[in-house]
DNA sequence: GTCTATACCACGATAGAC
DNA sequence: GTCTATCGTGGTATAGAC
């Protein structure tokens, strides 16, 4: 047995999933035809069904392959800070720049493939009907918890409902500006040069969140007429 | 010619647009197939083909039907908030609401059929390559424009390349609470009794959408290492 | 265990008779 | 305007080669 020789395992289920990310990112899961793919992938049309048992099944497992280690890079984060600020509560924005920062340093990070899972991320958010939502619930739910328990100790005066829906709202930006980053150009005579430079998009994301995140909370109990 | 002989015009138009609206909604684009389109619209399944010659064309109809009325009456909404300022610059907030009211009061108002339609819109924006989002961002340019000029009005301090991103996520955040309100439920323990109470919502969004609006300006020409 | 060839049925689109 | 037949392509399932 040479040292060489041996080959990787899982390498077809690997190129599998490294082509699936980058052309359902191009041309979304339906778009996406699974002939077009294995060919791309140079194995066999019937290899997906062999490895991943279905196309619902493949896009599950691409998903799994990337979340749990981006969640629980963003909860080493949180908790890196946690341990640094000895005992002191975070800012809002501290916390908000641990869990934004993992996923926007990715989309520059073009060694790892995983700029095109987090484009293909933000899309999926709000996917219809299917199980994936249901399943990225689940991925999500660890980090969720554990984010949502840091902006309760760093805002103790905000009501709890008040603060679920807020994260509701920053999720949701984060996950639009992931998705529409360099497609969506809503707003005319957008067009800003600096759109791939994550940093500066780190800075901005986060001022913005955090003021939303700190607004005034006015007497919100308003009973609609 | 009696009164009531007179069939409406493009009954079966409406009828099968009506149909798409919702079952667009429930299963997605790709999901719903023109065979079950065309049975629940009790039509022929060609005819979707002769009224608006394929799927895809169906889909822009579908966009195109609603999204004018629904952009005209932003842009009413804000100039009658101009006219009534009688010159004196609006709050960002105010202008926020013009543009946030329209289509969260369309989600309560079940007698428009409209309600299906905003949650599709919530998800299209992020859709991949398809010429719907390029239909989408031409439907929207009126709006956008005039909405611009008066958010430079409003906040004359701050820079237009930061004004433009921060309409960027704060549009994202709409699209998101549109989409997502009653489905993805990523954080945990989130099930607000007042879910479908649109003055509410309205109400929390606006807050945060103003805050992160009006976000302090730090130095954000910050260049990257 | 891994991969290939191939068959199967549902889909969107279209042409042509009515 | 409507209906039917038909075509190309999609996802899937399986039998059998290696």
């Amino acid at each position: 047995m040479s040292l060489r020789a041996v080959k990787p395992p899982h390498e077809t289920r690997t190129r599998i999933l490294d082509v699936a990310e980058e052309l359902f990112m191009l041309h979304g899961f339906e778009g996406t035809s699974m002939r077009l793919l294995t060919s791309r992938a140079e194995v066999n049309l019937a290899a997906v069904n062999y490895h991943f048992g279905s196309k619902d099944a493949l896009i599950e497992a691409l998903f799994r392959r990337r979340l749990d280690p981006m969640n629980a890079a963003r909860i080493a984060e949180l908790e890196r800070l946690e341990k640094d600020g000895k005992g002191r509560p975070l800012t809002a924005e501290a916390i908000i720049r641990a869990f934004v920062g993992q996923s926007l340093r990715m989309i520059e990070d073009d060694k790892c493939g995983g700029r095109n899972f987090i484009r293909l991320l933000g899309r999926t958010y709000t996917e219809p009907t299917k199980p994936i939502r249901v399943l990225i619930g689940q991925l999500y739910a660890p980090a969720m918890e554990r984010f949502k328990a840091a902006f309760e100790l760093a805002l103790p005066q905000m009501p709890r409902e008040e603060l679920v829906w807020r994260m509701h709202f920053m999720f949701g930006t984060l996950a639009y500006t992931l998705a529409a980053t360099d497609t969506v150009q809503l707003i005319a005579g957008c067009k800003p040069e600096d759109r791939h430079d994550a940093r500066l998009l780190e800075d901005r994301l986060t001022a913005f969140l955090a003021a939303g995140l700190n607004a005034p909370l006015k007497h919100t109990v308003r009973k609609a007429a």
